[in-house]
DNA sequence: CCCGGTTATTGTCGAGATGACTCTAACATG
DNA sequence: CATGTTAGAGTCATCTCGACAATAACCGGG
C-alpha cells in the first residue's frame, strides 16, 4: 500500500562487509502490493483498502507494505496480506505480476513495488481479521477497469496487469481451481472461467474440455446438493489426478 | 550485474517531503539485469559479462547495474545495456521478466534486482563497444541451462525464467521477428523458432502457419540471394501488416 | 405415480487447425 | 540439359472446438 512505515529494525545486516560504502548507491524503498482476487456471484472481485494518510488519503489502494530487512519478497507479500486482511496464503500460491518503479509513482520518495497476485476461495465480504485495522472492501474488477473507481498510485495499472496475467494463466495452469473449494462442480468451475474471461461458455463444451484434460480434475463419488429449482445433481470433482492428495 | 557502485548523485529528491522520516524503512539497493538473447548458427545465445570484482570475481554474470535516482526501471535497463555492451534498445522492446529479492542473494547487502529480457538481431560476437570496459561473451543458453557454465548470484534462475517467458511469447506475440533483420525469409524465421523451442519444425507446415496468420508478416517483391548449393530463391518478408511502416 | 420444469452430462456434426507427407517451382552447377 | 537443392503449394487423415441436440436425474405439483 506504500503507506505504513514500519520501524527500521536495522538499516543493514551486521557486520557491514568490508569495502562497502553505504553512500555509494541510491537507496530505494521496496514494497509489495497484493492483488487478491475472488469470484463471488459470478463476478471477479478484488480486495482494496482505504488509505488512512496522505498521499491519496481516503483513496482505495491495494493491500501491501514495506519489505522487511531479512524477508523474501514473496514472504513479505504473504505477511502483509495476513496483517492487513487476516487471509493466510502460502508463498507458493502467490504469483509475481511485475515490478513498478517509476520515479514519480510515490510523491514522497523513491519506491519500487513488487506486485503479487493471490486468489481466495469465494470470499463473500471483506475480512476484518487483519491486525492493521483498516477499512477493506471487495469490489468488482470491472468497477476499477472502467475507471468508475479510481485507485491510488499506479495501482490501476497493476490491477490491469494482474487480470491479464490471470486470464493467460487460466488456459495454461490450474489457477481456476484455487477459486473453488476442495470439492466443486463443473458448473462452479465454469462460472469462475466466465467471470474471469467476461464471456459465456457453452456448458456442454466446457464439460467435455475440462473432463477430457488429462490430470486436470478427477471425479468423486459424491454429488452436490441439488438447487432450489431442482435439476439433476452434479458430480463433485477435485483438482488434479486421483493420487494427488492436495 | 550487482557490481559497480555509481556515485550517489543525491540520496533523495529535494525538497524532502514533510513528515517523511528516512530512517523509518529499510533501504534497498535496486539493480536491473538484462538477459540479451540472439539466435546465431541455429543456436539461442545470451550475452554474459565476466565479473571483475568480488563477490563471484571472475564468474560470468548478466549485464546490469544500479538504478539511478530519477530513472525508470526500463530506462535503467536500456542504459546499462548500452554502457556495458554498446547495444542500443528502446525501452518498449524490453520485456520485464521478474524481480528477485532473496535476502541472501548478494552477500554484501540487501539487493533487489529487476530482470529484463532483450533481443538482438543475429549478434555474431560479443560487442566491445561498451564504455564500461569488461570482458563480454555470447554463450549458448544450453551451456548455462546444463550447468556446464555456472553463473554468479541467482542469474541462472533469471536465465531460466527469461527463456521460459521467451518460449511463451513466441506463440502469442511477434517476438520472433526481433531476432531477424527487417527483411527476412520464412526459413530464417523458422530457424529462430527452432532454436528457441529446441525442436525441428516441418518447413511446409511452418510456411502455411506464418503466412496464413493475419497481420503477422507481409511479403515484399524482393527475393533473397540463393544459397551456395542453389535452390529456389526465397521471398523476403517484413513483420506486420502491409501498411505498417515498422 | 405421472408430468412439466430444471440442471447435468453425453452425443452429433461441421468448420477450421495441425501434422505427415507429396508435389511442383525456380534457382545452381556441370 | 540433367541433376541437386531449396521454396512453397497441395493432399489427406486427425484433432479441436463451437453450435446444437438428446438424454439423465433431480424437483414440485397434481
Amino acid at each position: 500500500m506504500d503507506t505504513d512505515c514500519p520501524p527500521a529494525e536495522r538499516r543493514w545486516p551486521e557486520p557491514r562487509p568490508a569495502g562497502y560504502d553505504p553512500g555509494a548507491f541510491t537507496p530505494f524503498a521496496v514494497t509489495v502490493d497484493i492483488v487478491l482476487m475472488t469470484v463471488v456471484q459470478r463476478q471477479l472481485k478484488l480486495l482494496l483498502i482505504r488509505r488512512g494518510r496522505p498521499p491519496y488519503e481516503g483513496a482505495w489502494a491495494l493491500p501491501g507494505g514495506f519489505v522487511k530487512p531479512d524477508e523474501d519478497l514473496a514472504t513479505a507479500a504473504a505477511r502483509e496480506l495476513l496483517e492487513e486482511t487476516g487471509i493466510s496464503t502460502t508463498t507458493g500460491s502467490l504469483r509475481q505480476i511485475g515490478s513498478y518503479g517509476d520515479p514519480a509513482r510515490d510523491p514522497r520518495m523513491r519506491v519500487v513495488t513488487v506486485a503479487y497476485g493471490a486468489v481466495a476461495v469465494r470470499l463473500e465480504e471483506a475480512p476484518r481479521g487483519g491486525s492493521d485495522a483498516a477499512e477493506a472492501e471487495l469490489v468488482p474488477v470491472a468497477e476499477v477497469q472502467s475507471d468508475r473507481l479510481p485507485l491510488a498510485f499506479d495501482h490501476r495499472r497493476i490491477v490491469d496487469d494482474a487480470v491479464d496475467r490471470l486470464r493467460a494463466d487460466l488456459e495454461t495452469t490450474g489457477v481456476a481451481h484455487s477459486f473453488c473449494p476442495p470439492e466443486f462442480t463443473v458448473r462452479e468451475l465454469r462460472e469462475v472461467h466466465e467471470a474471469i474471461l467476461q464471456t459465456e461458455l457453452d456448458s456442454g463444451n466446457f464439460q467435455r474440455k475440462v473432463t477430457g484434460r488429462e490430470g486436470y480434475i478427477t471425479p468423486t463419488e459424491r454429488r452436490a446438493p441439488t438447487g432450489e429449482r431442482g435439476g439433476r445433481p452434479a458430480t463433485l470433482w477435485r483438482a488434479g489426478r486421483p493420487e494427488d492428495a492436495e
